[in-house]
DNA sequence: CTTCAGGTACGATTCAAGTCGTACCTGAAG
DNA sequence: CTTCAGGTACGACTTGAATCGTACCTGAAG
């Protein structure tokens, strides 16, 4: 069966500081990142990040992600999907997603 | 004469986390905004900006955007002069400040 | 010198966010 | 049915960020 689509705000809805919000933690711009990466955008599950974070702190990230537009959540029940809304932020942030890419791999200088 | 000028990261060295945090703030944006507004890039008084907050709170958010390398402050003792790091970001993040006008004023959606 | 406005330093407060522990739900496989 | 892994709900803890109050510094103008 097909799985219900959690939902999230619609793409003229987009918050430019919610946005920015989601993307100030590390670990959610390290998913947009894989996410945007790929361009074939397939739907991909929650593990196939490798977040070093616990499951319920995982399940926090991937709903402000939602909750802010950037992905979406597919609920199969026992299992989820995640799909980045590329159209969307493209047609409201064109550029931002280019943007991820810019950042050196283990980030710019070490604190 | 000419005033120190307060520093901030090398433009090789902008952080992405740092950058989009300073850019979470709804006060720190409105300046951003502001400032990448005018083309001519002119150096403003930090007083131009209207922000409803105090002045504790003003010098607050201006070092946290100093010190993510998107604005200099210029330092003439009793009086700070702002200026947008416009070359700097664009080369590291080019389009960044154009998405700061994508925002309709007022913000999206009242929440 | 004194006065005064702009700005900073430091501390306190308040609130949001990231994290995890415990318990529970969901669907698939025995 | 039971078992089990993936995921969620709720609460608690902790840290960081935004804000302001009080006090102090800086330079310009009397």
């Amino acid at each position: 069966m097909a799985g219900k689509n959690l939902v999230g705000p619609e793409a003229d809805a987009l918050d430019l500081g919610a946005v920015f919000r989601a993307l100030a933690d590390e670990h959610r711009r390290s998913v947009v990142t894989q996410l945007a990466a790929d361009r074939s955008d397939n739907e991909r599950g929650c593990n196939s990040f490798d977040l070093p974070i616990s499951k319920q702190t995982q399940t926090h990230h991937f709903r402000v992600l939602r909750e802010a537009g950037l992905i979406d959540e597919i609920d199969y029940g026992n299992r989820k999907g995640i799909r980045l809304r590329r159209a969307d932020i493209e047609k409201r942030f064109p550029g931002l997603l280019a943007l991820l890419g810019a950042e050196p791999p283990g980030g710019a200088a070490p604190h």
